[in-house]
DNA sequence: TAAAAAATCTGACGTGGCGTCAGATAATAG
DNA sequence: CTATTATCTGACGCCACGTCAGATTTTTTA
């Protein structure tokens, strides 16, 4: 009986998972159009109304994704901010788990992005849309805790006016920034941007050489440290390819 | 007849622009999801089918809307580029120019980024994606040939592998990418970000301090070329609020 | 100026997806 | 084994999209 209810239950749950994979597998394939709440009922052989008793509307069903492909996220800046390395190699280890985002889960950075959006963002109930600003704000506060590291051992010497969270932004909305031109611009290329990942890695050294991060690597340590990252942090992931930083 | 011919088609034109004035209004003021045909052609007291002869689709008046707005943008960034100022207070200006098209058409820079998403990108016509196209990257353009200014008289000595152009990806990425996360997380304020605007500016500066575009300012520096610019360039803009740089 | 031709406008119509809900079915409790 | 509760179902009402045959207006032609 106890036995029963739970495998009720435990049927329940699961096909939320599935409901979520079918989702993410339509999304990725097809784009946000084709993700009906009717053809999400035909693949999983149910109702439709079976489907409304897990999500409230279609925006939701984007919403839970979105809380997924964050959830990836964080746990890659997890693994990069318990690095036992310096300051700025743990940084470093940031900027990596991002190109490692970017590039082996695109799905879920375009999910990310476009639940942003005020037109699904509005439709969502208040629950998951504070699950997602939780683990937004705890991503952010994983980056600027490795600020706070590198201020607090000399690393890094902020000026007075600037606080850990700005220098954070910064970082961020270069990252973000960069890959969504890249995303909406297919023609960066013609333009004499070789390579997205190349200027982003560029532009975000730029900033922690601007502040005066120690130690300032010459382009051989970065792409040394790079790789010697890719490897030692991430040897789960498989790494990103390799743009060389000098030309 | 001559007369009358022109009446008509210049009644056509003038509709047009009706049209897209009246969606501005509406987008502004209750968002995309309240942007539907029947409510335009009920604003506009004409039949459904009439808007159909101007724009195949809703997205279309989406993507219209965003070709004026990068038009003014570029406007902007023309003025920016076109002052009688050393390399790197043009691009101080141009600093200044995207502050005002955020602060004072944020219904124009909010379009330009909704247009960017597949979903209503895919619907829209190649000709007008083109125009669009074309103004993204004369406004890229522009900025990059400052960047190509201050190398050329010595202001600026950028590293052999960074080109014009990535220097630019990085200023309007860090731009861009602010000010879309800005909009999309109201609480940016209570984790230790005073003003994104200030954040922009101080990021920027870091890049171009970072790359030692010359002359290096003091704050006071910044602030006080802030505002001249804001006076003596974009005379006619009403000035973005002025947060200063310093606490 | 009047009739014919062309251009433009119109709104009813077909379509498709959303979200609901009364009734059917299955699970659990008594 | 029956009653109660939980879950599932799919037909339904609704709304907005985009179309198109026919009405209306404008332009051309004679």
């Amino acid at each position: 009986m106890n036995q029963r209810q739970t495998t009720k239950k435990q049927e329940i749950e699961s096909r939320e998972a599935t409901l979520l994979e079918t989702a993410s597998r339509i999304l990725l394939a097809e784009g946000f159009a084709a993700l009906s709440m009717e053809r999400l009922a035909d693949e999983l052989n149910t109702a439709k109304g079976t489907i409304y008793n897990h999500f409230p509307n279609r925006e939701e069903v984007l919403l839970a994704i979105a809380v997924k492909a964050i959830n990836k996220r964080q746990s890659l800046f997890d693994i990069a901010s318990l690095a036992q390395r310096p300051s700025r190699e743990r940084m470093m280890a940031v900027m990596v788990a991002c190109e490692i985002y970017v590039t082996h889960y695109p799905h879920y950075f375009h999910v990310e992005s476009l639940v942003r959006h005020a037109a699904i963002w509005e439709r969502c109930t208040e629950a998951r849309r504070a699950l997602l600003q939780k683990q937004e704000e705890r991503c952010m506060g994983l980056v600027s805790s490795i600020v706070r590291g590198g201020v607090a051992n000399g690393d890094l010497r902020l000026p007075q006016e600037i606080s850990p969270e700005e220098m954070t932004l910064s970082l961020w909305a270069l990252t973000y920034g960069s890959y969504l031109i890249n995303a909406s611009s297919p023609s960066l290329e013609e333009i004499g941007i070789k390579s997205v990942h190349r200027s982003v890695r560029l532009g975000c050294m730029c900033v922690l050489d601007g502040y005066h991060w120690q130690p300032i690597w010459t382009n051989e340590q970065r792409n040394h440290l790079f790789r010697e990252i890719c490897r030692d942090v991430f040897p789960d992931e498989p790494a990103p390819v390799d743009f060389h930083l000098l030309p």
